[in-house]
DNA sequence: CCTTGAACCTGCGGGC
DNA sequence: TGCCCGCAGGTTCAAG
């Protein structure tokens, strides 16, 4: 489930829960994810409090103290549970984080994309893993005039456009797909073919998209984090994906599935030109 | 330079 | 019931 909007939420609801306590222990139950654990990082958070939780990109960023910084991504299928006692802990969890007075943090991640690491705090925007990334989607230097300026000589199509982390960070394959409905534009638009008004209506989509996911996802962070995370609480708001064959819901045309750049996506050929 | 495709992994659902 | 196949929310790297 991690995209931008669940990331986001997961942030705010770590955030509440962990900031200002302390670890006491960081435990590896395997040696890597899809990157190698970092071997520095259990005795450098030992003791440490937490100071704030935060996100960059698809990033959960843990400032502690000491001036480091824990970067977390959850891949596809990474999850943070709370510890319900270590006779509960499943396959997949990977690495567990005790704290003095508070639960245990359970980094759980199936397919194992998801990656973590640690870094000086002020050497975060540096780090190979962000230092090429593009703007926050959320954030004012994302605008239509960005957007027009990056899109002139493209001929790639615009869907896989939008999901380059170097272009903008966070959009996903659901919401890029949900975003292209939402503005009108075809997937398979050539990215450099857009006039200026639609760079605006896309930008305007992507922002209003991820903000009412983050709105529908801040109802679910309870379950999403104490649980197993399995509830589809946006699938129902779904315009287009895993729609295909469905009906429109705007116009009642057969909505289409194509795949681009290896990712399936659906749009409807009659809203979207 | 740009774009596409494979690779990294496991689990699940559908078809037979 | 069980096996095989395709597919899944992301990112990176090599090849064309």
């Amino acid at each position: 489930m991690p995209e931008l909007p669940e990331v986001e939420t997961v942030c705010r609801g770590l955030d509440k829960v962990y900031q200002g306590q302390t670890i006491t222990k960081v435990e590896y139950r395997r040696p890597n994810l899809r990157l190698p654990l970092p071997p520095q990082l259990p005795k450098l958070a030992a003791g440490k409090k937490i100071e704030k939780i935060y996100r960059r990109a698809k990033y959960a960023l843990l400032d502690i103290q000491g001036g480091n910084t824990i970067l977390l991504h959850l891949g596809m299928s990474g999850r943070l549970v709370f510890g319900k006692g270590e006779r509960h802990l499943d396959k997949h969890d990977h690495v567990l984080v005790h704290f003095k007075n508070a639960p245990t943090l359970i980094f759980n991640d199936p397919r194992r994309f998801g990656v973590l690491d640690v870094c000086k705090t002020t050497k975060i925007a540096d780090h190979a893993l962000l230092k090429n990334m593009g703007p926050e989607p959320l954030e004012k230097d994302f605008t239509a005039a960005y957007l027009y300026a990056a899109t002139r000589g493209k001929k790639g199509p615009i869907k896989p456009f939008i999901m380059t982390n170097a272009v903008v960070v966070g959009v996903g394959n659901i919401y890029a797909a949900e975003s292209l409905f939402k503005a009108g534009i075809k997937p398979t638009r050539a990215s450099g073919s857009l006039t200026k008004t639609e760079c605006s209506k896309l930008v305007k989509a992507i922002q209003e998209v991820l903000k009412a996911a983050i709105k529908a996802g801040g109802s679910s962070i309870r379950d999403y984090v104490q649980t197993d995370g399995t509830v589809g609480y946006f699938h129902s708001q779904f315009m287009v994906y895993g729609r295909k064959g469905a009906a429109c819901k705007i116009c009642g045309s057969t909505i289409k599935e194509i795949v681009q750049a290896g990712r399936s996506g659906c749009y409807c050929p009659k809203c979207q030109k």
